[in-house]
DNA sequence: CACAAGTTTCAATAATTATTGAAACTTGTG
DNA sequence: CACAAGTTTCAATAATTATTGAAACTTGTG
C-alpha cells in the first residue's frame, strides 16, 4: 500500500499568502512596519507590476497606507515605479535580485542607525575629564570599545555592499 | 586671544545619561524595547554590579519592568548575576567585551529570526506544482533566491560568531 | 513554622505606533 | 479652464506593545 498524503496541498495563492504573512512577521521583529514588509513581499512574488489599487485590494489596506508604504519602499530603493504610456495610474515592481535587495537594506539601515550612533559616540568621547578618576576612565574605555566596534561594523557592512 | 569654549562641559553623570538615552533609541529602532536597551547601557558603563533596586532608581522604572528586563538580558547572555555571600539581593554586571556582546546578539537574533524564517521557506519551497505554469515557476524561483540568501547569511553570521 | 527580604507574575493601564479615510492636492485632456 | 482620475497628507482613531504595581511566590533564618 502506497502511503498517500491526505492533507490538501497548498494552492499557489495560499503559498503566496503564507509567504507574505511570514515576511510581515519577520519585518515587524526588525522594526519595520508589518504593512511595509507585506507590500514588499507581495511585489517580490508578483511577476507583473501592481498598482496602488491592486495593493489595497490584495492586502486589504487603505489607500493612504498603500501610498505611504510605497513611497517608503521607493526611498529604500526596494521597488521601482513603472509608468505606462497613456496611463495615469502608477505601477510598482520590486527589485528581484536578492543581492541588490540586501544592499539596499544594509545601506538604508547603516545610514539611519549606525552613522547616527557613531556621531553620538564621537560627541560623547570628546568629553574632557580627570584621568585620575577611576569612574571617568571606566566610562571612557567602555566608550572607546563601543566606538571601535562601530567602526569595524561600518567597514564590514561597507564591504558587504561591495 | 585664545578662544575658550563657553558651553559648560558635560559632567560624567550627564554623559552617561546621554549614552543610555542614545543606546535606548537605537535599540528601539531595531525592535528591542527601550528599557531593555537602557538597562543594558547602564550596566555597560557601570564599573560595579547593580541591584534591581539600583536599576529602578537610576532609570525610574517599576520593579516588575526591571525584573523582566533583567531576565531577558540574562537570556541573551548580555549580563550576569553576581551573588554576594550572605546577601539575598541579586546584583547584575554586564559582559564588557564588545566582541562577546556582538556574538550574543547575533546568536540570539539568528536563532529567533533567521532560523525561523528558514523553516518557513523550506516548508513553502516544498509546494508541488505545475512546472509548465509560468506563475508557479516565478514564485518558485523567487523563493529559491530568498532561500539562498538566507543560507549565505546564515553562514556569514555563523562565521562572525567564530 | 512565622517572618523578613527579596523576586516574579500578570491583569489593568498607559504609551506608542500604525492605519484609516476624507479633504486637499496634482496633472493631463477635451 | 472644468473635470476626471489619480496621489498625497494628516488629524483622528485603532491596534499594538510596553509598563506598572499589587498580589503571589520563594527562600533563608531565628
Amino acid at each position: 500500500m502506497q502511503p498517500t498524503d491526505n492533507s490538501p496541498a497548498l494552492t499557489l495563492a495560499e503559498a503566496k499568502a503564507q509567504f507574505i504573512h511570514t515576511w510581515g512577521v519577520s519585518g515587524a521583529s526588525w522594526g519595520v512596519s508589518k504593512t511595509l514588509a507585506q507590500v514588499h513581499a507581495l511585489l517580490l512574488v508578483s511577476p507583473a507590476a501592481l498598482s496602488t489599487e491592486d495593493l489595497m485590494e490584495q492586502l486589504t489596506i487603505s489607500r493612504g497606507n498603500a501610498s505611504m508604504t510605497v513611497r517608503e519602499l521607493l526611498d529604500w530603493g526596494l521597488i521601482y515605479k513603472e509608468l505606462r504610456p497613456g496611463e495615469r495610474r502608477e505601477y510598482f515592481i520590486a527589485e528581484k535580485d536578492m543581492l541588490q535587495v540586501t544592499r539596499c537594506i544594509i545601506r538604508a539601515r547603516k545610514r539611519r542607525e549606525l552613522d547616527q550612533m557613531k556621531r553620538s559616540l564621537d560627541q560623547l568621547a570628546a568629553l574632557p575629564g580627570d584621568a585620575a578618576d577611576a569612574d571617568y576612565r571606566a566610562f571612557h574605555s567602555a566608550l572607546t570599545d563601543i566606538q571601535q566596534l562601530a567602526t569595524v561594523s561600518d567597514k564590514l557592512l561597507t564591504r558587504l555592499m561591495q
